[in-house]
DNA sequence: CGCCTGCGGCAAAGATCGCTGCGTTAGTAT
DNA sequence: ATACTAACGCAGCGATCTTTGCCGCAGGCG
């Protein structure tokens, strides 16, 4: 969001935190467990003074935090191909995409386990892009389901599915799930959904 | 599961994790945050030398994982109210009770950030309740919706619920929330719910 | 009843972490 | 171009964690 903040976003403070935030995403990624992800460990990979990363942001949860901010934001472009059944699907499969990586995976489990802070920079887009799709399709003049229908009937179970389901392969392949999903969300009728979350 | 595991499951042994786990359910229940939450701590709130937990289980980690195994099995008795719709909510309400609890939410997180090992086994139990909620309604004659149509509609909304949206209270209350959910997942036609994961 | 072994208690050493004061570098403004 | 200052590097300190070797107790077994 914005990358340029700061007092001073020159050159230098840039640099600094691009590689620190790469360390994080490279250690998590080489399995490095939460407890063994300590400052001093990040600091060295990122080629940066301990002393930087402790001003800067104080604790390994808020690093996540920020970490995990900037890797779950702006990163899926809202589709618009013209209806809300099909934008959904497309939307929920570059989510579960994502949520497929393993690199993406532990860096959430790092950030859930840091707090709730780090845990709600997760889904906090997520929540904007849904409003988008559906405030496309309200353009387009027809009813739509409230954001927490969404969240509840796509966003939730691909979330679950990711954090709970052994990695051995479930029932149905990835792009039918979807699908099915999203069929189930707008098959039931629009009022009983926007019902749902007064 | 296995409590009394282990090659000499006497007494004292036993004393010892019952003891050990009490201190770390007590702790993360008195607010203390995970990062605090160190084996000398734990040690000294169980009334154990730090030595003994460092051998017996190495780590925060694991010592999380295992209390989280213990915790999320068996506790909640699979009601029997007459219908399917009665009873999932029933279950569904305990659920929400239990994740609402802030220990139990913090030693989740823990688990999650564990691993998936540790992550799975804070649901393992969710699947064979919901299987046995089901079996009885098929028991008396109704037709039931698969079990993943049920982790999809409800448990997946409520675990989301509980990790990605802050505290703060969010929409309806935790009944209404319940009701709706399950409302939504027996009323569009059973068989496009059984349809959804085949 | 007495031996035996696994397991916890104990103390000390070693390692690591997190923090603070100060000098230096590199953006930024005039 | 020069001065200013925010941000980084550096070194060292204190505290805390973690490990290790040894001893003693208690629970199982013949």
């Amino acid at each position: 969001m914005n990358e340029a903040s700061g007092s001073r976003p020159g050159g230098r403070s840039a640099r600094v935190r691009a590689s620190v935030h790469r360390a994080v995403e490279d250690l998590v990624a080489e399995g490095v467990r939460i407890e063994d992800l300590t400052i001093p460990v990040i600091a060295a990979r990122a080629g940066v003074h301990a002393t930087t990363v402790y001003r800067r942001w104080g604790s390994v949860a808020e690093l996540l935090a920020s970490v995990a901010e900037h890797r779950f934001t702006g990163d899926v472009v809202v589709p618009d191909t013209g209806s809300l059944g099909a934008d959904l699907e497309r939307w929920a499969t570059d989510v579960a995409r994502d949520l497929a990586d393993p690199d993406t995976l532990a860096l959430m489990r790092a950030s859930i386990g840091a707090g709730e802070t780090a845990s709600c920079a997760c889904t906090a887009d997520r929540r904007t892009q849904i409003a988008a799709v559906l405030e496309r399709e309200t353009a387009r003049g027809g009813d739509v389901p409230a954001v927490d229908a969404v969240v509840d009937g796509l966003l939730a179970p691909l979330y679950y599915s990711a954090l709970f389901v052994p990695a051995h392969d479930d029932g149905p392949a990835p792009g039918d799930r979807v699908r099915a999903l999203v069929g189930k969300l707008l098959g039931g009728d629009v009022l009983s959904a926007q019902a749902l979350t007064p």
